[in-house]
DNA sequence: CGGACAAGCTGA
DNA sequence: CAGCTTGTCCGG
């Protein structure tokens, strides 16, 4: 018996034989995690083949160890699909789906899926997973769990969720219905014995299932799902790919689909008074009618944060001041090793942004030592507010680590969104700066934001409340919370991917490091097209389909030299 | 990736 | 020319 064996290490994209000894023959297979000997030194890898014959002419080693347990064939297969459609090492996807820690062996297999208790009967949830791919668009504060309990009572079901939290909280409600429920990655082995239906964050998306009978992505749109650094997997298209093999049906859960989904899956959606009651009343403050010398804060926000009930209010920039002008001669506070915006530390002294250099609060031009905020961040809106409620504010961001407990008040970066659990009102205090973000998916981003404001404060009919603060009330991302309608966003946003040639309606690669000059140089070619090098040094491929992009990207032979390949970059 | 080996550089 | 650095090649 011969093992094809795949190196994890780090250059190595190549195969090589290895003799299987026969008294491990009984423990090798594909997928099968192992160490062998490459020239002269350990290194772990995956058996991504079994042969009888070898491919070469040289003297075969035998496997030196047998690891364990590795991901079923059926994910090793899915591997090499991955590596191409992210142009990135398979070895690196094998990691993804191999356990946590050496399993040696499986658990039994629940005997059969245990009956639910409690079925849930929900129509949409029925038709989103009737066959095939089905985008669901379900309103902010509508429960997807019918989705879920479906997806589990047609088999043992894959189901993402954006956070490990999250999941945790959907195995659990699984098993209260009495589900057999494995959480990815901890319960590894049990999701590997089958029959249990597996739970998990974005790394779940290569959960060891052999066969998922249906795939659910709750908030498909969001963001955690792609990987970060490259190779930049995303988890609902690797998931997507599992359920079309497998012929199993696949809903993919928003409030707010991506137009990625929206442009390859028909659209199910509750009826427009559902979907209405499900999004929160949206206040529109038009910053434009109103006196000037507000400051961040219009009166209708005031007046929430003093009342009484619950209010986060959010702000996307973090320290104290952005941008800050001389009181006495108006000159910009700039840094004086390398010109760029410097902010104000909490402890009043002036730091730039982009070389770090610290100095006390003196402007170059007139040496005057106080300035005026033309640019506030969280912790100026925070004295602010505080001063303007008369009451306690506290401030959150993805730094600070205090509990939020209940805090009547909050202000916040974004993070402030994740680490609350409720509210009576969120107030968007500068909208502007989301919607008008220099990167292709502001938009989609902005709206992401709203629907997890959304979340947090319920439908109308609980009183829910969104404040949003902006210059272009009537933009389209605005108006989709006013009336409830996410189409009206799509309709207009995918116009103008398709006049920008941006994805969905094409599909684009960034590529940079040292060596991404002399490989762009060997990619022009059929189908791919090319911009760059910017400013920082990258180029985009572009072309109309992922099918032509991914293959010019694989048909390239890579330089030597560090090469950042990043398909469907995030921000751009 | 990292070891092997060759070619290139330095100093006595 | 030994002794060391740097570069290139390749793995079963």
């Amino acid at each position: 018996m011969i093992a094809r064996v795949l190196p994890d290490v780090g250059a190595i994209h190549r195969v090589f034989d290895y003799l299987v000894p026969p008294e491990l023959e009984r423990d090798v297979a594909v997928g099968t995690m192992v160490r062998v000997t490459l020239q002269g030194r350990r290194v772990g890898g995956w058996v991504v083949a079994v042969a009888d014959e070898p491919e070469t002419d040289r003297a075969l080693q035998p496997i030196a160890k047998v690891r364990g347990m590795g991901p079923p064939p059926a994910l090793v297969d899915l591997t090499s699909w991955a590596a191409w459609r992210w142009a990135g090492p398979r070895a690196s996807f094998l990691g993804t789906a191999s356990p946590p820690t050496a399993v040696r062996g499986l658990p039994p297999a629940p005997a059969r899926t245990p009956q639910p208790t409690a079925p849930v009967a929900d129509d949409l949830a029925k038709e989103a997973l009737a066959g095939g791919r089905r985008v669901l668009r379900l309103p902010p504060a509508r429960d997807p769990f019918p989705v879920v309990f479906e997806a589990a009572r047609l088999g043992p079901a894959l189901v993402l969720a954006p956070s490990v939290a999250q999941a945790a909280h959907l195995a659990m409600r699984l098993r209260r219905n009495g589900f057999a429920v494995a959480q990815h990655p901890r319960d590894w082995a049990s999701a590997a014995a089958g029959g249990s239906t597996v739970v998990g964050a974005r790394a779940a998306a290569w959960a060891p299932l052999a066969e998922p009978a249906a795939v659910v992505v709750l908030d498909e749109h969001d963001e955690g799902y792609q990987e970060e650094r490259a190779p930049t997997w995303h988890a609902r298209d690797v998931v997507i790919e599992r359920a079309r093999r497998a012929g199993a049906p696949c809903a993919l859960v928003s409030p707010c689909p991506s137009l990625e989904s929206l442009a390859t899956a028909p659209l199910v959606a509750p009826s427009r008074s559902e979907e209405r009651a499900g999004w929160p009343v949206v206040e529109v403050v038009d910053r434009r009618k109103e006196p000037p010398g507000l400051g961040l804060f219009s009166e209708r926000v005031v007046t929430l944060a003093r009342e009484g009930g619950r209010l986060i209010a959010v702000l996307n920039r973090k320290g104290r001041a952005r941008l800050l002008a001389c009181v006495s001669c108006g000159e910009l506070g700039r840094c004086e090793v390398c010109e760029s915006a410097v902010e104000q530390t909490d402890a009043g002294t002036l730091r730039c942004r982009r070389c770090g250099a610290e100095r006390p609060s003196v402007c170059l031009a007139c040496g005057a030592t106080r300035f005026r905020v033309l640019r506030a961040g969280v912790s100026k809106a925070r004295e602010d507010l505080e001063r303007l409620a008369g009451r306690a504010v506290a401030e959150v961001s993805a730094e600070s680590t205090d509990a939020v407990g209940d805090a009547p008040v909050l202000v916040g970066t974004e993070a402030v969104l994740h680490r609350a659990d409720r509210a009576d009102a969120v107030a968007f205090l500068d909208f502007d700066q989301e919607l008008l973000a220099p990167r292709y998916r502001a938009g989609e981003q902005a709206l992401g934001l709203l629907a997890r404001a959304a979340r947090l404060v319920g439908g109308r009919r609980d009183g829910g409340r969104l404040v949003v603060q902006t210059r272009m009330p009537t933009h389209e991302v605005i108006d989709v919370v006013v009336h409830a309608d996410p189409s009206r966003f799509a309709l207009v946003e995918s116009a103008r991917r398709a006049a920008l040639r941006l994805p969905p309606e094409s599909a684009i690669a960034e590529i940079s490091g040292e060596a991404a000059s002399p490989f762009v140089a060997a990619l022009g070619n059929d189908g791919v097209s090319l911009t760059g090098p910017s400013a920082a040094g990258r180029w985009l491929a572009r072309a109309e389909d992922h099918r032509r992009l991914c293959d010019g990207l694989a048909s390239t032979p890579r330089p030597p030299g560090r090469l950042r390949v990043a398909v469907d970059p995030l921000r751009l």
